[in-house]
RNA sequence: GGGCGCUUAGCUCAGUUGGCUAGAGCACCAGCUCGACACGCUGGGGGUCACAGGUUCAAGUCCUGUAGCGCCCACCA
C-alpha cells in the first residue's frame, strides 16, 4: 500500500482538518492526573482592545511549543487561556469609537448603557482574539478559557483587595496623580511616556511687596502661576538672601505669597535662580509644599480647563489660559523674556494627550514588604529569569518601593469594593456587622467618614434608614486582576484541587514591558494570597517591530494581523519562521508589503500607511501602481468592507518556514512512495551500512540538542538545529544516498530505517510545525504504523500525543561521520569540477584516486555514492598508492588524497594550473600562520594541549596537500 | 541624567564559557525539467566582525574609551 501525496504541501487543508481533530479528541483538555507530572502555563492575557498581531503570535507560537513539547515528554500538561479586559486602553476605544460614528461621549449615555456598549465590543474581540490563537495551532484548554473581568476574577480581586485593606495595606490619599483630562482619570507611573516638546521658558517679574523692586522667576508652565503659593530660593544664594521671608505679589491674582528657601527645589545656577511654587501642580512642588506646609490651591478642573481659584481664567482650558495668562503679564509689563526651550513632557500613553499633576482622592497598595518579598524570590532563585539580565528590571524597579496607585476614574473595570458613611459610628458598624468576618472597616480622620470593605455587595440601606451608605464610583487598576491571574484562574479563592495540582505554574512567557506592571505584581499576589511564588520560571521573548524599527502596538496602527501570514504561507509557516528570529539578544523588525489582491504586486508598508484610517465613514484605499485597480489595505485600524478586494500584508521572511514545511513534506513524500511492500522488521544500528549509521547518529545529535535548547529556551538555535539537519543532512545526502537501495530487491531494511528516522525527525518537528508534521504522521501510519529503529512498535493515533523522542547515546558513531564527511567531500570536490569545466549533467567521468591502502576498502565500498551523487566511475585499477595523474584532468587534493578526473576535450588546463595555483596560495598562507603559531613557546606552553594538537594536525594536513598541489603543478606546466 | 541592549556579507540576522580557515536565509552570478521538492537541485562570488586603545600565546568573543541606533527608568522650574 502506498499514499499518494500532493506536489506541495497544502496548509490551508491540513489546518482545517487537524486543528478540529485535536480539538474534538481532547488532546489539549488536561486535568489532574495522580500518575503525572504536571506542566502548567497560563497566557498572558491579550487585551480585547483589538485583534492581536505579529507579538501576539510570537508569544502564542512560542508557548505553544513549549505545551507540545511537554505534553509530548509526558507531563499533564495545561495551558489555560483568556483575555484582559484592559480598563482604560478599552474604555478609551470604545469612547472614541462612540465620538467618532455617534458624536456622543460617555456622559450622554451613562455608565451602564456604556459598560454594556464595552461587553458588546470585548464580546467582539475576544471571539476574533481566540480565533486567531486557534489559527495559530494554540492547544490551549478552551475549557478553562478565562477573562479578567469574569465572575471568577471578580471573587478573587474581592478577596486580595478586602484582605489587603484588612491588614493595612490599602489605603487612602490625598496624592499628586498623573491626570489624563482626556480620559478624565489618573493614570500609573508606568502609563505615562515622556515626549520631548519644543517650548519656551518665560521669565516673570513679581513685584516684592512694598517695595519698587521685583523678583525674577522662570517657568515653562505659565498657566499654573496661578496656583503659586510661594517663590523658593536657594538658602546659600547672595543674591536673594536678603529676600528670604519676605513676600512678593503674585500678579494677575494679588496674592501675597511668601518668599522661602529651599535647597533641595532650587538649584542656584537654573534659570534666575528663584523659582515659583505650584504644589497643587508640580511633583518637585508639591514635596517642597509638604516640607514648608505651603497651601495647595487646585486651579484645574478634571477635564484640564481652569476652575473658579483661577478667577477670570476660570473655564478656559489650560493652553488657552496659558496664551492669555501671557497677554495680561505683557500688559502689566511683567514678562523680562522669552526663550525656546526643549522640554519633557509626560503623555498619558492611552490618550496621546499631555498629563497634568494633579491633587486627588486615590488608593494606594503599601508597597514595601510586599515587593520586598517579591524582589527576595527573585534573589534568591525560586523564581528565575530568562534571559538573566532581565532580573535588573525587575530588582531596580521594585526597589524603589513606590505605593502602588490602584483607582482608576473609569466605568470599565472592577469596581473598588469601598463604601463610605459619615454619619455612623464604630458601634453602628458593630452592632450592624456583628463579628461577621466579611466585612472590615476604618476611620478616615481627613475626611470624617468610614471607610468600609466587604466581601458581599452592601446595599445603600445595609446601614438602616439613619446613615447613608455610599460606593466608591471608581474601578480598579486593570493590573490588578491581571496580577492575580495564575491563581484566580486555577479557582482561588478556594482550595481547590487545580490549585494544588498546577500553581506554581511552570513558566510564563511574556516580552520585557511588563517586567514590572504585570509579572513583579503576579508575583508579589502569589506570594501574598498562596504563599507561593505563581510561576517558576519567566522566560523573556523578544518584540516584534515593524519594518521602521517601532513596536508593534494597536495605538500605532502597525500591527499585522497574523491572519494575513498565515492565509499567505500557513501557520507552519507563520510559526517556524517566528521561531527561527527568536534569538536572545535582539528584537525581531518586520517589514510587510501589501499585496495586490489583483495582480499580485507589492507595495512595501510605510508610515503613511499605518496612519490611514477611516474619514467621515469612508475607508481608505490604495491603488496598485502596477495594474491600477483599487483595494483596501489590511488594517487594524478599522474592519474592511465585505465586497472590497483586500491587500493582505506579507513578508518574505516567511517563505523559509513556508520553504521548510514543503520541503519536509516533499522528503516524507518521497519516502511514503518508496514504502510499498513495507514489513516492520527489527534491525541492529551497529549492523547498519554507514549511511544508516551516519544518519542515525547525526538524528541522534539533533535529538540531543533539541531537547536541551527547548529546555534552555533557545528557540531560534533549535529551529536551526531541525532545519539543518532535516535539509542539510536528511534531505540533501541520506535520501540521495539510499535511493539506489530502495530500487533494489532487498529494500525491507532501508524502508525500516527509513520510515523509523522520518518517525523521530516528525516528532522532533511537531512542537514548531504542528499541522503538517501531524499531516505527514497520518499517512505514515497508514502505511507504516509500526515502525521503530531498532525495533518497530504501534505508533500513536496522532502526533500531538506521541512520544518525544529518546535516543540512546550509544548511537552516536564518530567512526561513521568521518567515513562519511570524507565522501562528501570527494562529491563536492568533483562536483565542483564539473561545474567548473560544464562537463554536462549525463556525461559520467571517471576518478583516479591516490591513497593509502589502508582507505582502499571503504573507498569501494563507497564507489556506489560517488558514482550516484557526483556521477563519478571509481575503478579498482584506479585506486591505491601507486595511482599516477592521468593527462588532461582536473584534480582535487584532500589530506592524504589526491583525486584526478581526466577531462580530455573539456578541459581548460591553464585555468586548471590558475586553480591549483590559487589553491596553493592559501594553503601556504595557513602553514605559514600555523608554523608561527608552534614556534612560539608561550602558545605551545600556555594554550591548552588539544588546541596545539590540532594545529599539528592541521599543519600536518595542509603540508601533505601542499606537496600534491606542488607535484600537481610540475606536471601542468609539463603537459 | 541612570540602566539595558545593539552596531558582523547588498538586506535580515546567527556566532553558548576567548581557539574561527567568521556562518545562515534572502538577494546576486553560472549551470540544471536527473520521476520527492523550481516553495527545488548543483556549483560560485561577496565581510580589515562600527571606530580607537588595552589584556592575552590567541579577541567577532573579555576590559576601557569614542560615535551612532533602540528600549526602559528618572524631579530638573
Amino acid at each position: 500500500m502506498s499514499v499518494e501525496l500532493s506536489k506541495q504541501f497544502n496548509p490551508a487543508e491540513a489546518q482545517k482538518r487537524w486543528y478540529t481533530h485535536w480539538e474534538s479528541e481532547g488532546y489539549f483538555h488536561s486535568q489532574k492526573n495522580p500518575d503525572r507530572d504536571a506542566f502548567s502555563v497560563v497566557i498572558p492575557p491579550p487585551n480585547v482592545t483589538g485583534a492581536l498581531h505579529m507579538g501576539h503570535a510570537l508569544n502564542g507560537t512560542l508557548q505553544d511549543i513549549l505545551v507540545r513539547f511537554k505534553r509530548m515528554q509526558g507531563f499533564e500538561t495545561l495551558w489555560i487561556p483568556g483575555t484582559d479586559h484592559a480598563g482604560i486602553a478599552t474604555q478609551a476605544m470604545v469612547e472614541k469609537r462612540l465620538r467618532e460614528e455617534e458624536n456622543k461621549n460617555r456622559h450622554d449615555l451613562g455608565r451602564d448603557a456604556l459598560v454594556n456598549r464595552i461587553w458588546q465590543w470585548k464580546d467582539h474581540y475576544e471571539s476574533r482574539i481566540l480565533n486567531q490563537l486557534k489559527q495559530i495551532g494554540c492547544s490551549c484548554d478552551w475549557q478553562r478559557t478565562r477573562f479578567t473581568l469574569d465572575d471568577d476574577c471578580a471573587r478573587a480581586v474581592r478577596e486580595t483587595f478586602f484582605s489587603l485593606f484588612r491588614d493595612g495595606l490599602i489605603y487612602r490619599g490625598k496624592r499628586l496623580v498623573n491626570w489624563d483630562p482626556h480620559l478624565q482619570t489618573a493614570v500609573a507611573d508606568d502609563e505615562v511616556t515622556h515626549e520631548k516638546i519644543e517650548g519656551s521658558l518665560w521669565t516673570f517679574r513679581y513685584p516684592i511687596a512694598d517695595s519698587k523692586n521685583h523678583i525674577l522667576i522662570s517657568t515653562t508652565r505659565p498657566e499654573t502661576m496661578l496656583g503659586d503659593t510661594a517663590v523658593a530660593v536657594h538658602p546659600e544664594d547672595e543674591r536673594y538672601k536678603h529676600l528670604i521671608g519676605s513676600h512678593v505679589i503674585l500678579p494677575l491674582q494679588n496674592r501675597s505669597i511668601p518668599v522661602i528657601a529651599d535647597p533641595i527645589l532650587v538649584k542656584r545656577e537654573f534659570g534666575t535662580g528663584a523659582v515659583k511654587v505650584t504644589p497643587a501642580h508640580d511633583p518637585n512642588d508639591y514635596q517642597c509644599g509638604q516640607r514648608h506646609h505651603l497651601p495647595m490651591i487646585n486651579i484645574l478642573n478634571t477635564d484640564g480647563s481652569i476652575n473658579e481659584q483661577g478667577g477670570p481664567y476660570q473655564g478656559l482650558d489650560r493652553y488657552e489660559a496659558r496664551k492669555q495668562i501671557i497677554e495680561d503679564l505683557k500688559e502689566l509689563d511683567c514678562v523680562e523674556k522669552i526663550e525656546p526651550y526643549e522640554t519633557e513632557v509626560g503623555h498619558s500613553d492611552r490618550s496621546k494627550t499631555p498629563i497634568e499633576p494633579y491633587l486627588s482622592d486615590e488608593w494606594f497598595v503599601r508597597m514595601s514588604d510586599l515587593a520586598q518579598s517579591a524582589m527576595d524570590a527573585v534573589t534568591n532563585g525560586t523564581v528565575e529569569l530568562f534571559p538573566e539580565r532581565y532580573a535588573k528590571t525587575y530588582l531596580d524597579w521594585l526597589s524603589e518601593k513606590r505605593d502602588w496607585c490602584i483607582s482608576r476614574h473609569l466605568w470599565w473595570g472592577h469596581r473598588i469594593p469601598i463604601w463610605y458613611c459619615s454619619t455612623c459610628t464604630e458601634s453602628d458598624l458593630k452592632k450592624i456587622f456583628k463579628d461577621s468576618s466579611r466585612v472590615t472597616w476604618n476611620y478616615d480622620e481627613n475626611k470624617k467618614q468610614w471607610l468600609i470593605s466587604s466581601l458581599d455587595d452592601l446595599s445603600p440601606d445595609a446601614l438602616g434608614p439613619d446613615h447613608k451608605l455610599d460606593r466608591d464610583p471608581d474601578v480598579l487598576d486593570t493590573w490588578f486582576s491581571s496580577a492575580l491571574w495564575p491563581h484566580s484562574t486555577l479557582g482561588w479563592p478556594d482550595n481547590t484541587d487545580d490549585l494544588d495540582y498546577y500553581y506554581p505554574t511552570n513558566v510564563l512567557v511574556t516580552s520585557r514591558d511588563i517586567i514590572t506592571l504585570w509579572v513583579a505584581r503576579m508575583v508579589i499576589t502569589g506570594l501574598y494570597n498562596c504563599k507561593q511564588i505563581p510561576f517558576h520560571q519567566v522566560y523573556i521573548h523578544p518584540k516584534i517591530l515593524d519594518g521602521q524599527g517601532r513596536t508593534m502596538s494597536k495605538t500605532r496602527g502597525n500591527g499585522v494581523d497574523p491572519l494575513n501570514i498565515i492565509q499567505k504561507y500557513g501557520p507552519d509557516a507563520l510559526r517556524f519562521s517566528l521561531a527561527h528570529l527568536t534569538t536572545e539578544q535582539q528584537d525581531v523588525r518586520l517589514p510587510v508589503s501589501y499585496e495586490c489582491p489583483h495582480c499580485g504586486s507589492l507595495l512595501p508598508q510605510q508610515s503613511e500607511h499605518q496612519e490611514l484610517r477611516v474619514i467621515n465613514g469612508r475607508k481608505p484605499y490604495l491603488n496598485c501602481s502596477k495594474c491600477k485597480e483599487d483595494y483596501q489595505p489590511s488594517s487594524p485600524n478599522f474592519d474592511p468592507d465585505p465586497d472590497m478586494p483586500i491587500g493582505i500584508l506579507v513578508s518574505e521572511r516567511f517563505e523559509l518556514g513556508r520553504n521548510f514545511a514543503n520541503k519536509l513534506w516533499n522528503a516524507s513524500r518521497f519516502l511514503l512512495m518508496n514504502l510499498e511492500n513495507y514489513t516492520p522488521e527489527p534491525f541492529l544500528v551497529s549492523e547498519l551500512p554507514l549511511e544508516d549509521r551516519w544518519i542515525l547518529s547525526r538524528l541522534t545529535e539533533c535529538c540531543h540538542q533539541v531537547t536541551e535548547q527547548l529546555d534552555q529556551y533557545r528557540f531560534s538555535e533549535a529551529t536551526r538545529t531541525l532545519y539543518d539537519f532535516t535539509w542539510n543532512e536528511f534531505c540533501d545526502w541520506y535520501l540521495e544516498i539510499i535511493k539506489p537501495r530502495l530500487q533494489q530487491d532487498d529494500q525491507s531494511l532501508a524502508q525500516n530505517v527509513l520510515a523509523g528516522s522520518l518517525d523521530v525527525l516528525l516528532r522532533l518537528l511537531h512542537p514548531f510545525i504542528p499541522y503538517v508534521t501531524e499531516e505527514i504522521w497520518n499517512r505514515l501510519n497508514q502505511v507504516a504504523k509500526q515502525r521503530g529503529l531498532e525495533s518497530p512498535f504501534d505508533h500513536s493515533e496522532a502526533i500531538i500525543i506521541a512520544s518525544w523522542p529518546q535516543m540512546p547515546a550509544e548511537w552516536r558513531d564518530q567512526q561513521a561521520e568521518t567515513d562519511l564527511f570524507r565522501i562528501q567531500e570527494m562529491v563536492t570536490n568533483i562536483r565542483n569540477i564539473r561545474a567548473r569545466f560544464q562537463v554536462p549533467q549525463q556525461t559520467k567521468v571517471s576518478l583516479h584516486l591516490r591513497c593509502s591502502q589502508a582507505d582502499i576498502p571503504h573507498l569501494i565500498q563507497s564507489s556506489g555514492h560517488l558514482e550516484k551523487l557526483a556521477r563519478a566511475t571509481l575503478n579498482r585499477d584506479h585506486i591505491g598508492p601507486e595511482v599516477t595523474r592521468p593527462t588532461a584532468t582536473a584534480s582535487f587534493t584532500l589530506p592524504g588524497m589526491e583525486g584526478h578526473v581526466p577531462l580530455s576535450g573539456l578541459i581548460d588546463l591553464e585555468a586548471e594550473r590558475k586553480r591549483q595555483e590559487e589553491q596553493k596560495t592559501k594553503i601556504d598562507a595557513r602553514i605559514q600562520g600555523a608554523n608561527k603559531k608552534l614556534s612560539n613557546p608561550n602558545y605551545t606552553n600556555k594554550a591548552p594541549q588539544s588546541v596545539v594538537q590540532q594545529t599539528r594536525d592541521r599543519l600536518a594536513d595542509d603540508e601533505k596537500q601542499r606537496d600534491i598541489i606542488i607535484t600537481l603543478l610540475e606536471q601542468l606546466s609539463s603537459n
